[in-house]
DNA sequence: AATAACAAGATTGTCGACAATCCATCGAGA
DNA sequence: TCTCGATGGATTGTCGACAATCTTGTTATT
């Protein structure tokens, strides 16, 4: 989990204020220091980290630009707060572009990544034997998992959306939706079986496993919008 | 094509001068006014806008997160200048995601909207004949067409990725990679293809399309890449 | 001649102050 | 009592000045 932290975490030693800040703000919202919908206040903030209000302006604008708050002029800017609906549409999106990673995975992915993506489903796997029932460890691995597939699809752009802005809101959202009980070892199994195709350079599986993958996180989330008919279609 | 512009455009009034000036930004780097890799200085663009460096710079960090320009702490911010591999990367996530659009605009495209746009083609196919040759037009009209199903798909997230970043880097390297003289006519069968099979309400068939239609600009500029050997696959 | 250190200039980063706008509370009138 | 408007306070937006860093051109040394 740590790979994605350093995404935002001024990897070594940032320069600016800014950027700094910027970063701090990207885990605090996603850890959900800053809670979706909040309020974001210049000068409060601009105390507690100890800067002025120019760096910080900055750092909200570009927040805004990768999403994460949204701004109205003159009133101020807010942590975006995503309805279930859209955080279905994100899934929706995470399917087609993480299928494609993963066919574009099974023909790019070395074998040293393979191997290396191996060891840490079997880390996995001891950390749920350990803490069992608890699906918060699992739940950022789960995001490693992925966010190593997309990361071995070597299209850079693709890597830049979803390790990007996509992931934030799906990290940012993880603890309101967390997913049931049992599915912890169903996903780990699932895991294994989408590197297996990668292992074996079929592409095509891949891509139909992590589809099946994610479109049953998705439908976890739907089932929460409507427990009462599961069947609706619209 | 005056919808694409008006996303950034400060559509109505803006209030602020970072907003107008982002907006300003966006329109100069997609016209290539400011072309790929230029270097953005702030003095000087702050004397063009005619304001100071505070909203200049947070007009450049919100670009910033677009991914429309890339800073350097300490040396200054450059437009981004994407690579041809680049830009096939793109296709390809293009290709991913208007597919499931098209899916997704089979299900929630209203007739209004389907009646709209099939006169939007038939308006294109006027151009096309008085302009004949020039790509220039249909180019734009055709980002105009993936826009519209995008819109139609009801997914508002993959609206706003396509819509936003995405597009623009699209429109802003039409120019240099511009498709061969047969082609616009091509593309507009293609397009009429598509949005029968959305009117039919088939979308898998309409993804199936709209997939190939991309892929094919895809090898287009593929073929740029690898004039001599064009039947390489890797 | 080539490389390295230095210095001047320009550019980026940061700050505090002031202006413009919004918000909430209070009061007046119907 | 309710609605509307005004006023004070706080927040956001903008600016110019100063500090920190980089770049470029020059000079000196090997």
């Amino acid at each position: 989990m740590a790979e994605i932290i350093e995404l935002n975490d001024t990897s070594s030693e940032v320069r600016t204020l800014a950027d700094r800040v910027s970063g701090q703000l990207i885990t605090a919202i996603v850890r959900g220091d800053i809670p979706p919908g909040q309020k974001i206040s210049e000068p409060e903030l601009a105390r507690t980290y100890g800067i002025s209000r120019g760096p910080l302006r900055e750092a909200i604008r570009q927040l805004e630009g990768l999403r994460l708050v949204v701004r109205i002029p003159h009133v101020g800017a807010r942590v975006v707060s995503l309805s279930p609906e859209e955080l279905v549409e994100i899934y929706r999106i995470r399917e087609a572009l993480e299928g494609m990673a993963c066919r574009l995975a099974a023909d790019n992915m070395s074998t040293d990544e393979i191997n290396s993506l191996r060891e840490l489903l079997y880390q996995h796997e001891r950390n749920i034997q350990e803490i069992d029932g608890r699906a918060y460890f699992q739940k950022e691995g789960d995001l490693d998992f992925h966010y190593r597939i997309v990361q071995s699809s070597k299209n850079s752009k693709l890597f830049e959306l979803l390790g990007g802005e996509l992931y934030h809101l799906v990290r940012m959202y993880r603890y309101q939706f967390s997913v049931s009980k049992s599915r912890p070892q169903r996903a780990l199994k699932e895991h294994h079986r989408i590197l297996d195709a990668i292992e074996e350079r079929d592409g095509e599986l891949a891509e139909l496993l992590m589809r099946r993958h994610i479109g049953r996180a998705r439908r976890n989330i739907e089932e929460r919008l409507n427990p009462t008919n599961k069947e609706e279609r619209e």
